[in-house]
RNA sequence: GGGCGUAUAGCUCAGUCGGUUAGAGCGCAUCCCUGAUAAGGAUGAGGCCCCUGGUUCAAGUCCAGGUACGCCCA
């Protein structure tokens, strides 16, 4: 034996601080190192591979943080113990608006003319500040939660060599043709000279009135030539003068309606609406497909085309909502517009300077601002003819948010990944990956692909990746993929280069065949303004992290792709896809295997959190209230995490009690007996009973258990924890409220009796692996208890040690089902004992009970149910015969399978029959026959199912065909045993008060003037005494010195002292 | 406007393969326990399973349509 095993087993004190037995976990975690530990003894092992997709490092961290953390934690710490090598790398997205709005705001700028009057340099330098402000916060939080997650390495999509393996990616996409420049419709602001993101966008509207004209497009081919107009609605007049085409939905039907004097192509829904009285349809129709390629003049001959236009084109998105459902199209100024236009081959045609005025040689409208110009186009219509009506037409309309003026959708030069060129392997690559929950796969991220568009990549700010693409004068391009590159092309060291705007805008590359005579700015190549969207930077870390290819190759090639990462759902657009398009652009493949989307976490009032409603719960705050394993559990087994939930104080304190404490009081339960007396070791384990050889309670509790690892392994393998959350709560329900309460008496008697040795063998089992199972979900609190509990050769840490394998040959299911039974049937007598108003200290005669399965249930099991209850004996209610009552119902599911469209008919039988004599035979035979429509049908047992009630006298309390009735007549002897049991309770209350120890033994002297009182003492005086560990049990009215309890109600006077 | 999701007790949520007495927790009411005890437990009340239609011997569960709400996108 070795001398530990000998110590005095640890106490888990009653009470405990979770919140500061957490920072001593941590405090335990850092100085062991037990994280590094858990790395380092998996080295061998196979590898799984999880990416952290990096929060943006922008804000500080809130709760909704939290949730994709835990996620990000449960499941590399449960591979871990399983064996697995699992890296964890930690990153931050360091780049993009949203930190350059912040710092904006910080130093009072406002927009782009500000910022370069600020100094880009500067201005960055702020930026990269900000980022770090806020890693220090998200750092913080993510160590206080218990997220192991390696921050010492930490990936930072700002830093050069993060920089350098973007560029690096942007170079592959680049040589394959798919990084192009082209048209992007973006909201822009003809005064501040800028475009403008969603964000501002939104701030924006206002309500505007603007014309609403409806203008006559003559036809010019197609069956209706010479003969009839299209009818063309628009709120932008200004636009008419770039008019390229007009878009129909193939699928609406369009008719010609006439006023007797002209004719006019309108959707058949709107022809009322568009047309007003007096317009009749003249039986003319066409479908919107049907008139693909017709072509029309055109309203103003302004500006020059150099391809054909002005014609009908298709396009989905047109409506019959309002206007005449021909919508004109001006590729320039409608995203809808330029990709349909773009769809038939049409050119871009942009009058419109960045000023917002039209080119000056303009007949009409040159040098005028694009708004002002609707008025004279619009009389210019109608001197023309064209102008069929002109309405006025409020509606909200966007603005720039800084100076109010009306913003302008303006085809802007943008640089664009060609992403539909590889949508099919993009849907390919997602066919193959498995989603968590399923439906997001074929549905919200499927359909995001079915309808991929180009990624829009480039951005016109400051902060982020710059686009390494360099341009000479005369248009040619260098796409540039690493410094070293670049420092080759440049002819200097770039090697320390800050990859950063405003340093790489200063970096030229010479032209070496340039005519050297020429100015300096006419041989060199420039880099493009533009920086690119931070969405890219995400998208590349699987080998950005690692500065891959540049360097770290065999790093990134060992951990791509990864088996397993996790976000929140509004990430399908964001991360989770650019992560597989970088990874199938540039490999031909995606970069993960397994992917769980969360749902979003929302304020305890059911609304976002947010500082405007003042509804926000501060993660840090929170974890030092209820402690971080209560978040924890929240975060991954509460209620379904694929949905929408709301967290707040509420919930974690009912974790706290229900799930943690529950857990802890159990093991605090089996730490104080088993270092009471002569205490309990861990080498007992070897002479404890077989577990076949135990009571049938062990043997149900350790069924359960070898259950529930089956069932938690499952569920984590299939990413639900919540699943294994529900498993676990039930378990410690079970383990606490039915296991260690009907177990009691057992461990009170000591390990060294043989029902002790085998409860304390038992409940250290099953805590032990409950803990093992719980220590990726709530890692403190288990290792907190593994302290206590471990085994003197077992890891130092829960989180060192190997997970459990279920014991299959421990799983007996008909136990389960009879243990079940008894717990039915014992809520059941609780029922009927309430009713009756006796309560459970007074012993009753006996109870009855009729329920199917109680005949074969082990004496064992039996005596759960009479302890529980309180009584006597138990039998079935059969014995009482001719008192009982029965009824039948049909089994439905039974019958279904066997009668099918029939059951209807033998279910009405079996209503009908007489229900005595049928339970009679099928008692005794086992079988019994009903007619039905004339024919015998033969009945087995399990397709009826009895209830029966006894006629009266008793206590009952009956539910699915179940009955207990309890016998209410008391005999003078059970009154004396109920008294007894009064007795023992009043002495254990005075031995509590009185600050004695459990194992205190105590004189015990007693008074009474009631008879029936003195008769009960001596008639039951052993079992007194050995309940309450007295030495001696003497009437009279005892020392001076001893404490005394007075009870009126039992009329007995009892004093106590320690022997 | 499009896509996706959700709707079950006052509240928050489970509900397996479709089976006829739909569950849990919180809250509420009434109690119990008092050697796990600043805890714990029992019992009870409380249901248009969103609506309409369909499939089926049988629908909270499957199908279609609608309504409301949420998210994403326009």
């Amino acid at each position: 034996m070795s001398k530990e095993s000998t110590r005095p087993f640890p106490a888990l004190p009653a009470q405990i601080d979770l919140p500061s037995m957490e920072h001593e976990v941590l405090r335990r975690w850092t100085e062991q190192k037990i994280f590094e530990r858990s790395l380092e003894q998996t080295q061998g092992g196979p590898s799984w591979v999880f990416y952290e997709g990096p929060p943006t490092a922008n804000g500080t961290p809130g709760v909704h943080h939290v949730e994709a953390r835990v996620f990000k934690d449960v499941f590399p710490r449960f591979k871990t113990m399983k064996g697995f090598h699992v890296d964890r790398k930690a990153g931050w997205d360091c780049h993009g608006l949203p930190v350059e709005v912040a710092v904006e705001k910080e130093l009072g700028l406002s927009g782009k003319k500000d910022i370069e009057a600020f100094g880009v340099a500067e201005f960055n330098a702020r930026c990269r500040e900000s980022v770090l402000r806020n890693v220090d916060a998200f750092t913080e939080m993510t160590r206080r939660m218990g997220y192991w997650v390696n921050m010492d390495e930490a990936y930072r999509t700002m830093d050069r060599e993060y920089v350098e393996s973007v560029w690096w990616a942007l170079k592959q996409i680049w040589d394959k043709g798919l990084l192009v420049q082209d048209y992007r419709i973006s909201p822009y602001c003809p005064r501040c000279g800028t475009t403008l993101s969603d964000h501002e966008l939104a701030q924006g509207y206002e309500t505007v009135t603007d014309p609403s004209v409806y203008v006559r497009f003559p036809l010019t081919s197609g069956p209706l030539a010479g003969e009839a107009a299209l009818l063309v609605w628009t709120t932008t007049p200004w636009t008419l003068v770039s008019n390229t085409a007009v878009a129909v939905h193939p699928e609406v039907e369009y008719v010609v309606a006439t006023d007797g004097s002209e004719r006019l192509v309108v959707a058949e829904p709107l022809l009322g609406a568009a047309l007003g009285e007096g317009w009749e349809p003249t039986g003319q129709r066409f479908t919107g497909a049907e008139m693909e390629r017709w072509t029309y003049r055109r309203p103003f001959e302004l500006v020059e085309f150099d391809t054909p236009a002005h014609f009908v084109v298709l396009g989905d998105y047109v409506t019959v909502e309002d206007g005449t459902g021909l919508v004109h199209q001006a590729p320039a100024f409608g995203a809808d517009d330029m990709q349909v236009c773009r769809a038939y081959g049409l050119p871009v045609v942009n009058p419109v300077r960045a000023d917002g005025t039209f080119e000056e040689h303009l007949d009409l409208v040159g040098g005028v601002f694009f708004k002002t110009a609707d008025k004279a186009l619009v009389a210019d219509l109608k001197e023309r003819g064209l102008l069929f009506a002109h309405l006025a037409y409020e509606h909200s309309y966007p603005h720039c948010w800084r100076c109010h003026t009306p913003l302008l959708y303006y085809a802007v030069p943008s640089w664009y990944i060609r992403t539909t060129a590889i949508k099919d392997q993009l849907l390919a690559e997602n066919e193959k990956t498995n989603w968590v929950p399923g439906n997001v796969k074929d549905g919200r991220y499927g359909e995001w692909l079915r309808n991929n568009v180009d990624w829009a990549l480039s951005r016109s700010r400051y902060w982020g990746t710059p686009l390494p693409i360099w341009e000479f004068p005369d248009g040619r391009r260098i796409c540039v993929g690493s410094l070293k590159e670049l420092s080759e092309l440049s002819g200097q060291d770039l090697s320390d280069l800050d990859p950063h705007r405003p340093y790489v805008d200063d970096i030229v590359i010479p032209d070496p065949d340039a005519d050297p005579s020429l100015p300096l700015e006419q041989r060199v190549a420039r880099r493009v303004p533009e920086v690119i969207d931070v969405w890219f930077d995400s998208g590349a870390m699987p080998f950005a992290q690692w500065g891959a290819p540049h360097r770290n190759q065999e790093k990134f090639e060992a951990n791509f792709p990864a088996q397993y990462i996790c976000e929140a759902i509004d990430q399908t657009r964001g991360w989770f896809y650019s992560l597989m398009a970088v990874s199938t652009l540039v490999f031909g493949r995606s970069s993960y295997e397994n992917v769980v989307c969360l749902g979003h976490i929302l304020a305890e009032d059911g609304r976002k959190m947010s500082k405007h409603l003042g509804n926000i719960l501060e993660p840090i705050p929170v974890m030092d209230r209820h402690g971080a394993d209560a978040l924890r559990w929240f975060m991954a087994a509460s209620g379904s995490p694929w949905m929408p939930r709301r967290v707040g104080h509420t919930v974690l304190e009912e974790i706290v009690r229900k799930v943690l404490l529950t857990y802890y009081n159990s093991a605090s339960f089996f730490t104080l007996y088993a270092g009471a007396g002569q205490g309990w070791s861990h080498d007992r384990l070897a002479d404890a009973p077989a577990p076949k050889d135990r009571p049938l309670l062990d043997r149900w509790l350790l069924s359960e258990l070898n259950s529930l690892v089956k069932t938690v392994d499952d569920a984590l393998e299939r990413f639900d924890p919540a699943i294994a959350g529900r498993a676990l709560t039930a378990f410690i329900d079970d383990l606490s409220n039915w296991y260690v309460r009907r177990s009691r008496r057992r461990f009170w008697a000591g390990p060294d009796t043989p029902e002790g040795a085998s409860a304390f063998a038992t409940l250290f089992e099953c805590l032990e692996t409950l803990t093992l199972l719980m220590a990726p979900i709530v890692p403190f609190i288990t290792d907190h208890v593994w302290q206590a509990l471990r085994r003197p050769d077992a890891p130092e840490s829960v989180h060192l040690a190997s997970w459990p394998k279920a014991d299959e040959s421990l799983i007996d299911p008909e136990l389960s089902e009879q243990m079940a039974l008894v717990r039915r049937l014992v809520e059941l007598g609780r029922a009927a004992r309430v009713d009756s108003g006796q309560r459970v200290r007074q012993p009753l005669a006996r109870a009855l009970v009729g329920a199917r399965g109680f005949e074969a249930l082990p004496e064992q099991l039996r005596a759960q149910i009479s302890e529980e209850l309180n009584v006597v004996q138990l039998d079935p209610l059969s014995v009482v015969g001719d008192l009982v009552d029965y009824s039948v119902k049909p089994n439905f599911r039974a019958l279904g399978k066997r009668f099918g469209k029939g059951t209807p008919r033998v279910a009405q039988a079996i209503q009908g029959a007489d229900a005595k004599a049928l339970v009679e035979r099928l008692r005794a035979e086992g079988s019994a026959t009903v007619e039905v429509d004339g024919e015998q049908v033969v009945l087995s047992a399990d397709e009826v199912l009895v209830t029966e009630q006894p006629r009266e006298g008793w206590a009952v309390a009956s539910e699915s065909g179940e009955t207990v009735a309890l016998d209410l007549e008391l005999t003078p002897e059970l009154r004396r045993a109920g008294l007894a049991r009064e007795v023992v309770r009043l002495v254990q209350d005075a031995r509590k008060s009185s600050g004695l120890d459990i194992s205190d033994r105590i004189e015990l002297w007693w008074s009474s003037a009631d008879e029936t009182v003195a008769q009960a003492m001596a008639e039951h005086a052993e079992t007194i005494g050995g309940e309450v560990l007295a030495v001696s049990l003497t009437e009279g009215p005892g020392a001076d010195d001893a404490y005394e309890v007075v009870s009126e109600e039992f009329g007995i006077t009892l004093r106590l002292r320690k022997a």
